[in-house]
DNA sequence: GTAGATCTACCTTCTGGTAGGTCGATATAG
DNA sequence: CTATATCGACCTACCAGAAGGTAGATCTAC
């Protein structure tokens, strides 16, 4: 693996850890064991480091959602692999946050260009719900009382929601515990 | 108002907009037209500040819970009341995310003493949560289906939850959206 | 021998924090 | 009713370290 895509790498983990200025150049450094001076030649300014890991993970997860359209054809089990992802990442806290979660907390306070980058994540995530609500209302496993838009940002909700409860009660399992409860509430009888 | 006060005050505004880290005590000095070292009077450290800024709020909100309790025998009009609460703060971004909520999704990275004011901030709404659910569903506005630990869950996770979207998509209305659809699913039809 | 990667050494600005002084209000003693 | 001591709030002037960043030398692999 590349420098730089070790330098991405850790630097997702700090920032979903302690957010954009929660961590540093020096930070970075030490843990990969090498000089500050040497990020810098990967990654000139710190803007343009964050931006590469939001996009880097932007890129993976519109792969995998591409992958998932491919291969399954059903919405709601679509959706649970979704969230069997968070599930895990966040039971063995190897990803106890989502990166552009934790960044869009701090919105407000980010350069320009990392907003850019941490609103296209949502907006990709958005439209990938909306599809597949959209689907599993066809599909008979969600309930169609609802505009797909609704159910995606309720859903979305749900997702953020719970990753912030299991942090503030440094509890991974609240996580579960409350994201199948909204599973529940979305599903029919049927899925 | 006592410049303790107003420190307490800015520091909460500009916590929320950019987190534990995103502000100084020169930010802060600035804002209010004073020195830093004015503010190390009041505030020795900047944990001691952060401390009081969560405390300062805790007491508020379980000044007006133990209002609410006392004022509205009726759980979803005590539900409804708080949800307008932040309606209105979100709307016109006088107070665009919880102060709590802000730090839990930095607690990684925060000093001891603010992560124990922050848990305990999410413990009192979660307790007051399960008593205004369990007293609903006696009063049969809030579906018994679930356990009241269940939905005061459901129900903080929404609110979080929702924060993070008004605030990812730079679109306060998301909030009012997000939580509506989220109560439609916890009342009955009596409610 | 050239290009990319890394290094040492350094800069400027900001960080939280300290030392010690000034000012005005209040309390107290003559 | 003064004179003075005390105190809280604020100030100027620092400090050490960390922040993000730069310049230029060295090392290494083709």
């Amino acid at each position: 693996m590349s420098t730089a895509d070790k330098l991405i790498g850790e630097a997702g983990r700090l920032i979903v850890n302690a957010g954009y200025n929660g961590f540093s150049y020096a930070h970075l450094a030490e843990r990969l064991g090498i000089r500050k001076a040497s990020i810098h030649h990967h990654f000139p300014s710190k803007v343009d480091l964050v931006v590469a890991v939001v996009e880097q993970q932007r890129t993976v997860i519109r792969q995998q959602i591409a992958a998932l359209e491919n291969d399954e054809p059903d919405a709601m089990a679509q959706l649970l692999a979704y969230v069997d992802y968070w599930k895990r990442c966040i039971e063995d806290q190897s990803e106890p946050f989502c990166l552009a979660g934790v960044l869009a907390v701090e919105l407000p306070a980010l350069p320009e260009d990392v907003g850019v980058a941490v609103r296209g994540h949502f907006n990709d995530l958005g439209e990938w719900l909306k599809r597949v609500m959209a689907l599993g209302v066809r599909q008979g496993a969600i309930q169609l009382e609802l505009e797909p838009e609704t159910s995606a940002q309720f859903f979305q909700t749900a997702i953020y929601g719970a990753m912030v409860m299991a942090r503030a009660y440094d509890d991974p399992g609240k996580f579960n515990f409350v994201v199948d409860a909204f599973l529940a509430r979305m599903r029919t009888d049927r899925s």
